[in-house]
DNA sequence: GCTTTCTTACTCGGATACCTACTGTCCGAGTGGAATAGG
DNA sequence: CCTATTCCACTCGGACAGTAGGTATCCGAGTAAGAAAGC
């Protein structure tokens, strides 16, 4: 079970986009934010996309265009990003093998209850969605010291 | 990010055993433990093996041998199965994109603390984690309903 | 009757094939600001 | 000087190839219980 490489991607260009915001430089262009980080600029802006269609950053289209956040850093969570890179299903998927083999033939109505395994699964995930929304894009903004933060700021705003 | 359907069939099969510990017909062979959910008998054998190789299980070998439980099921979690099957590393690897791009002239020391999306998504694991640490095998035997647990033996004990 | 051998029913580990999903690249279409050309 | 056209820099979406890992199967080697054979 191994997270998108794209999540890690996808975080840290959002606090990204926070300090252009900050610094007056949005919208900033999918090249510029490649550069940063020296990632393969095509296979980040499909990420970049993904962002956009969970709603978390809109991208401006035409000559001085680029990505922004859609809403302010201190409402974008992990949890969004992750959501929005990863889709929306849980990382377990109960396949109801307790209906097979020797339960083959009871009636399905001996099943209402959900499986206890899937239960707990879901009650860990639950804990771990619980976890990343405690994190805001803004908390880790404000983690990082400011000398990388101001030369951030520096190298985006650069032509 | 799916997790591997084998999990699913570990702890369901690790209820079997504990049945079947209970019940005194303790070593399965694993062909009787795929026969009760209809799995496919040589793939299931390798997550036994994975099982046994985390010390979960025993395996006995030679001719009434089969598998069981290493210890009691009320001290066998979720989370070890989880580990037993997932492997020890986390969901999330750092890649440390930070120290890239902008970041390259940097000295090492700069990235003495570790990454602040790095340190979110470690706390959010570990959430995860305890939380499938606090259901056991013997919870999930308790909380399946009895005509299906004493099904369940008689299949086991059935030659 | 006792010992030895053989058969049988298991586990273990490696080798292999297939398929899905992640990783990465490329191309054409659309959009809007800025520069340029024409009146 | 004002308007219309062109150009350029950017995004979007789909198509495509390569690769890693999950899914699944098969085979040979090892082990021990019980049956069979020999003394």
């Amino acid at each position: 079970m191994r997270m998108n490489e794209g999540v890690e991607w996808a975080a840290h260009v959002c606090v990204l986009l926070h300090w252009a915001e900050e610094g007056g430089d949005a919208p900033v262009p999918a090249t510029r934010l490649a550069a940063a980080y020296d990632l393969p600029t095509a296979y980040l802006v499909k990420q970049l996309q993904a962002l956009g269609r969970a709603g978390l950053t809109e991208s401006v289209p035409g000559r001085r265009g680029g990505v922004r956040l859609a809403r302010p850093a201190a409402r974008i969570t992990l949890m969004d990003v992750v959501a929005a890179i990863e889709g929306p299903d849980d990382a377990f998927a109960c396949t109801e093998i307790r209906r097979q083999g020797m339960n083959a033939e009871r009636p399905a109505r001996d099943f209402a209850q959900p499986c206890g395994v899937a239960h707990a699964m879901r009650e860990a995930e639950l804990a771990w969605r619980r976890a990343l929304a405690a994190t805001s894009i803004a908390d880790l903004a404000g983690s990082t010291p400011a000398g990388r933060a101001a030369d951030a700021r520096r190298f985006l705003a650069a032509p």
